[in-house]
DNA sequence: GAGGAAGCGGAACCTTGTTCCGTTAACGAT
DNA sequence: ATCGTTAACGGAACAAGGTTCCGCTTCCTC
């Protein structure tokens, strides 16, 4: 847990994390390195010591919000809803996270070398969870079977591109017609 | 129809538009204005005379296709089959079109400021034919009512968003849940 | 065949991520 | 308390991408 030596260091990457969450509400996802040093009061050079790249930074952003989400998957199976509702559910949760970070569905899913590091640890953390659901769902008879939670969670992903910022777009309606479209006959 | 005056210019033009579209299917829709420069073998700064932004050549390219896409809706609707499966046949044509385009549905659904005008450009052109379509199934009783055109072509586009380059991820399923997810009880 | 303007090329500029390296200052040993 | 080592810092510099600028070229017209 005490992974600077130096006080220092530690106090940076604070800072950093904090001056982090505060531009990417300002700014979204997308707030330039620069200005994230800047309102923390450091260099550009500080920034990559303690994250190698932008996206090991957003990674430490959220990382406690996506834990929380991953481990929201098993409750909800353990409540007493179905296994379709709880999919639903969580399903809510994940898109609730992503549409209120501006821009971060985006950053998700775009194939922009850098960005590996990002898309890979919400897949390790998520995927398995949502996997976990959605063979319970299926395995109730639920929903249909031929679909990977792979596919699905990079749809809902998709999905919550541009969410905000366009009051036409409800991304959370679509999401739900896309789950309801899993009721189906085999 | 002939925009150029000088004759030179008019070929520029052409082997730009031919050059683009070379380099759009090499290197996606991202390729770098430089490389499309080289191909065409004149200036950068000749692209910019014919096309003031990259989003302008972008639509140049694709205008035709475009088009097609938007004129097939008509005719499907005057075809035979029911209004929610010639919606359903339309939007297959609207993801053929974007799948088959290396990283035009995310460069179309992108908010960093330039590619406005193509955004506008697909929505001037198919939004019509769209809500066309959804209107005529919402009219037969076939689909729910409360979705809107803009927000259907959205959610299409936007899963189709990576849709090449990953095996794991089918975009036309996806797209097929989301229009089964339409039939619905009001 | 000249003159003028339309058009061209590509260097230069801006922004953004990332690297590099000379300098600073924290901290364990004395 | 001081010193020396060295982790850590800051920000200039680099790379890559879009866009702008402007001196030169070349096409068209008379």
């Amino acid at each position: 847990m005490e992974r600077p030596r130096r006080a220092d260091a530690r106090r940076n990457e604070e800072s950093l994390l904090e001056a982090a969450a505060a531009a990417f509400v300002a700014s979204g996802v997308e707030a330039p390195v620069r200005d994230i040093a800047a309102r923390a009061g450091v260099g550009t050079g500080t920034i990559y010591r303690h994250f190698p790249t932008r996206a090991d930074l957003i990674i430490a952003v959220y990382r406690h919000q996506v834990d929380a989400c991953a481990e929201a998957g098993p409750a909800l199976l353990a409540g007493g809803a179905t296994p379709h509702t709880a999919l639903a559910r969580w399903i809510d949760l994940f898109v609730d996270f992503l549409v209120t970070k501006h821009g971060l569905a985006a950053v998700l899913q775009s194939d922009n070398a850098g960005f590996e590091a990002l898309h890979a640890y919400f897949l390790d953390r998520l995927l398995p969870v949502c996997a976990e659901l959605l063979d319970a769902a299926a395995a109730s008879g639920e929903i249909r079977s031929d679909v990977e939670a792979y596919a699905l969670m990079r749809g809902v992903g998709n999905l919550c591109i541009g969410a905000d910022s366009d009051p036409r777009y409800d991304a959370r309606r679509l999401v739900g017609l896309l789950v309801a479209g899993l009721r189906q006959a085999d």
